[in-house]
DNA sequence: TTGTACGCGTTATCAT
DNA sequence: ATGATAACGCGTACAA
């Protein structure tokens, strides 16, 4: 077994250092490329990545840190599928992940993460609107790409959608289709997320001026807030919920049902992420897909981009929404 | 800064050979080891992991492969915990965690895995009985702990728990409710869980000397075949179904409701795994706990003893599991 | 107990 | 285009 880059020269009968450059996309002459690589494929020689590592100061591994807590973590397949993006774009780039959760205390895993000196970067999800990790990392010369970012930034690289955007625009294709006393279940306070889709809500409501004050009820990304927020709407007699995302509408579904409310005919429904499930619901959900995997993705090839240029220009990438109408919002032939 | 362990003897007035001791725990004069241990926290050193790795040849970095389909992974939540408590035990013993989902074929990963020379062990899911990824670690020099495990494996680590004798119990306590006729949705086909629970389950019905035959109908461990298979098993006039997990009782449950059958008095509903929301479902669902972060946990610290002594004996540990017993298999106080 | 010196496998610099 | 050689930062025989 060819273990090390010097057996390797020898029996390419090269000195290291040119394959070292075939091995790096050095100049090499296409002849001596041809017999060195030869010899690579047939001994499968792949380089020490901690010497590697050590030499060269990078290491092909970048850290994705998701400091989430356990309860709220993968309870939403919106982390689940940003994963998802993630390790499928490091894959294809041949990098590797380091993962890091929300198990420690957010100083402890900024300390680890510092100290691992073998990352190219990192990749941090940044749903709050305050966040010390998010702070710490940026603070850091480690290269930082956020997926969510805070408004104030102006410096960091970040990928992101428009809330307050998609959240306009579906509450105007609610109020188009002639729902009046449309609600809305936030999602959780302080979050990006959270308050941005609030805002777009209440921009469109009052373009349209219709009050909204009594409509708006806090919930928390998931499914029991939907539910608890949807009876608190429904007893102010609203003809539509605009959820925060879908776990939440999942949970306002319920409750309609089961006060015998019909969808969409009584009470029109709407979430926001297009999660796989969302299309499956009886009746499907109306939605705003942001393409969690592809947030994935864009974060991957950023900060790829920013580790190659470190002193360039930080990208700041919103990407597009979609707006998903099914039944749940309009028309809906009754079942026979 | 200090950046380099020279620097830091320097900064301690003794050797760096005198400073990588007290780092490593070698055998240093209390005296010396106070003094260089002052500085090591007043300056925050840190060891550069790479260089660490290269002179020692190991990392401090496991590798966890999960090659789980993405439609099937994390879709259940058995996933993310079994990730969580993975990530809290390594975060326990300062490990980072390198991790690889299913996104490229089995050869590929497999290459890459063994390619970063870097990894101190993996641990990797076996729940099928066939997996050339499994086959292909065990048979590398890399230490590796399975969770789950192939009957035919001698000499490989593995944490799992009893699934045959869990299912049985489970099936046993339906007998002594008074059930005759049982139904079982078995997990994926090919999978240890799916068989072993059928297994399980088979065994306990003909111990009561009841047949089975035509009270079995293959489900995927997802919440859509749960609802198929009730619906094949209602026709055949089943008085309890039991479901290899628990996702899968939520589709059972569903359909039951739909037919406007209650559970438990003219059904009992049974799962398998004790996943966070089966004791607030409607009724809560009686289940086997199986523990899964646990599960992790314990893969976790049999993977750092194998690191420790690789020629040690491989440790086996099958994991004990709780019969639940909630409301949907008992009594059942009628509602109000 | 402590220090010296070498090795870990690679990249990068400087000649040639 | 290629080769010698010096880093990269640390662990560890071996010597003192």
């Amino acid at each position: 077994m060819v273990r090390t880059i010097d057996e390797l020269a020898k029996l390419s009968g090269v000195s290291r250092a040119t394959v070292s450059r075939v091995l790096n996309n050095g100049s090499v002459s296409d002849a001596t490329r041809r017999r060195v690589q030869a010899v690579v494929d047939r001994t499968n020689f792949r380089p020490h990545p901690a010497a590697r590592s050590l030499a060269s100061g990078r290491s092909g591994v970048v850290g994705v840190v998701m400091h989430i807590d356990s309860h709220l973590l993968f309870r939403d397949p919106y982390f689940s599928q940003l994963l998802q993006g993630m390790s499928d774009a490091l894959a294809d780039g041949s990098a590797g992940m380091m993962l890091w959760l929300g198990n420690r205390s957010k100083e402890e895993t900024l300390d680890r993460i510092l100290g691992i000196r073998l990352l190219d970067g990192v990749i941090v999800t940044a749903h709050n609107l305050d966040d010390s990790l998010v702070d710490g990392l940026l603070a850091s010369d480690l290269p930082t790409v956020l997926i969510g970012h805070r408004s104030a930034d102006r410096t960091a690289s970040y990928v992101d959608v428009d809330h307050v955007h998609a959240a306009d625009a579906m509450t105007t294709h609610l109020l188009e289709s002639g729902r009046r006393r449309i609600g809305h279940i936030t999602g959780m306070r302080g979050t990006v997320a959270g308050e941005d889709r609030l805002t777009g809500y209440r921009r469109a409501m009052h373009r349209a001026r219709l009050a909204s004050d009594d409509l708006v009820v806090d919930g928390d990304f998931n499914e029991p807030s939907g539910a608890a927020g949807a009876a608190v709407l429904l007893d102010h007699g609203v003809d539509a919920i605009f959820c925060a995302n879908d776990a939440t509408a999942v949970g306002a579904l319920r409750v309609i049902r089961e006060r015998g409310l019909r969808v969409p005919e009584d009470v029109a429904l709407a979430g926001f992420d297009d999660l796989d499930f969302a299309a499956h619901l009886d009746p499907p959900l109306t939605t705003v897909r942001q393409g969690v995997r592809e947030q994935g993705a864009q974060a991957v090839s950023s900060l790829f981009q920013l580790v190659r240029d470190r002193d360039g220009a930080p990208s700041r990438v919103i990407l597009p929404t979609e707006l998903v109408i099914r039944q749940s919002t309009v028309g809906g032939v009754p079942r026979a």
